[in-house]
DNA sequence: GCTTGACCTGGAGCGCACTCCAGGTTGAAC
DNA sequence: GTTCAACCTGGAGTGCGCTCCAGGTCAAGC
């Protein structure tokens, strides 16, 4: 309720690294983030809304030009929510690619489970 | 049929590059290629086996070292089929888990995109 | 006012999985 | 017997996404 964070409570709340977070404001992935007057970064609710889009989208395996890209329109304003809604889908159209063959592969890797199993249990009782 | 493949035919066929066929042998994840008299590869069907199980395991995010160590177990023989199986299983499910992270991200994607929808349509057709 | 742990910066380093390169060899087709 | 595309080797280079480091600053608690 806050909304103050310090950096290791922001690590903390999205899952990112201290490291991972300056290195996010280092590539303008994240922007516009508080200092207090020693210099220290202050997060808000808004950036933590931020890094849970950025946690969806690296998880779903946009690259970080991608999600910059993304980032960058959203300051741009309004205006480019077209734009930024038809980037979603495109990458939306590649994650579902993805899962379908993930599923598949992990169709055949639970064949060839089901296969040792029969091998090991054939070995595990040998003839008696 | 016939079961003798060039290294391009190998590539094709298994749909990893030629760098990475020589490189999977470098390593010792590919062993026992054959050799034509004047040093060329000649990949078998058994081969190409394993590079169908090979692609299975790195589509579903095995390391390389751990399939590594798939392929030697492999290769010492019918008594590590039950290590070989545990292991599969282990990394089935770490794909399980992968699949539904995957899964509740999409979802959350699809939500995002479903809210750029509305925003795009108010814009599209502005109060009249 | 001192200690101490969290934080700062710029920049180097890392791990992974390839990918590319130079310089040379092979072998099928003509 | 010449050509030329496909192949060979060892080793260097690449792209990504962090991760680590040195050397210093800040601020809360005693």
């Amino acid at each position: 309720m806050s909304g103050r964070y310090s950096p290791s409570e922001a690590a903390r709340r999205s899952g990112f690294s201290l490291d991972t977070l300056r290195y996010y404001e280092k590539i303008g992935l994240l922007s516009g983030i508080g200092r207090t007057a020693g210099g220290r970064r202050v997060f808000t609710d808004e950036d933590l809304g931020w890094l849970e889009v950025f946690r969806c989208l690296r998880d779903t395996g946009m690259p970080i030009a991608e999600m910059c890209r993304y980032a960058e329109l959203a300051r741009d304003g309004e205006h480019t929510a077209r734009e930024r809604q038809e980037l979603l889908e495109r990458h939306a159209g590649r994650v579902e690619e993805q899962m379908a063959l993930l599923r598949r592969q992990y169709d055949h890797l639970r064949d060839k489970i089901r296969y040792y199993e029969g091998v090991v249990a054939a070995t595990a009782a040998p003839a008696n």
